[in-house]
DNA sequence: CCACTGACGAGTG
DNA sequence: GCACTCGCCAGTG
C-alpha cells in the first residue's frame, strides 16, 4: 500500500476529521461530552475544538453531532440564531436518551463508555 | 505571518 | 444554581 519514499507521518486526516470520526462512533442511545470526543481524538484539552469543528457541520454531514453534549449534560446554546439545540434535544428522546426536569441528561447513564 | 474567533471546562464569587 | 473569568489550541481571513 504505501510506496516507499513518502512518509504518512502525520495523521492525513486533520483535527477535524479526527473528531468527527470520534464522533461517528457514539452508538445510538449514548451521549458524549466535548472533553471526552477531544480526549478520544487526541485533544485532551481540545474541548473548544470539537465545538468549532461541530459548527462547521451544522447538518451538512453524517457525523451525529447531536450526541454530542457538555459537561453538564446539557445542549451547548450556540451561537447563530439557529435553534440546533432543541432538535439536538429531540433527536436524542427519539434515541432514548431521557432529559430530567431541568433539561439536563443523567450522563451517569448515557455517557458513552468506550 | 498575525490577529481574531469560538457548540468548552474548570474554578471563583 | 447561576454569572463571570481564565486558559487551551487550531482554523480562518
Amino acid at each position: 500500500m504505501m510506496p516507499p519514499g513518502i512518509q504518512n507521518d502525520r495523521p492525513v486526516t486533520s483535527t477535524y476529521q479526527r473528531i468527527y470520526a470520534v464522533i461517528s462512533r457514539i452508538p445510538e442511545g449514548c451521549v458524549a461530552t466535548y472533553g471526552q470526543v477531544a480526549f478520544l481524538a487526541g485533544i485532551p484539552h481540545g474541548a473548544r475544538r470539537v465545538g468549532y469543528a461541530l459548527s462547521a457541520l451544522q447538518g451538512k454531514s453524517s457525523v451525529p453531532w447531536h450526541r454530542v453534549v457538555n459537561a453538564q449534560g446539557r445542549v451547548s446554546p450556540r451561537s447563530g440564531g439557529s435553534c440546533a439545540d432543541e432538535v439536538q434535544r429531540l433527536r436524542l428522546e427519539s434515541e432514548g436518551v431521557g432529559f430530567g426536569a431541568n433539561g439536563r441528561i443523567a450522563l451517569d447513564r448515557y455517557q458513552w463508555r468506550p
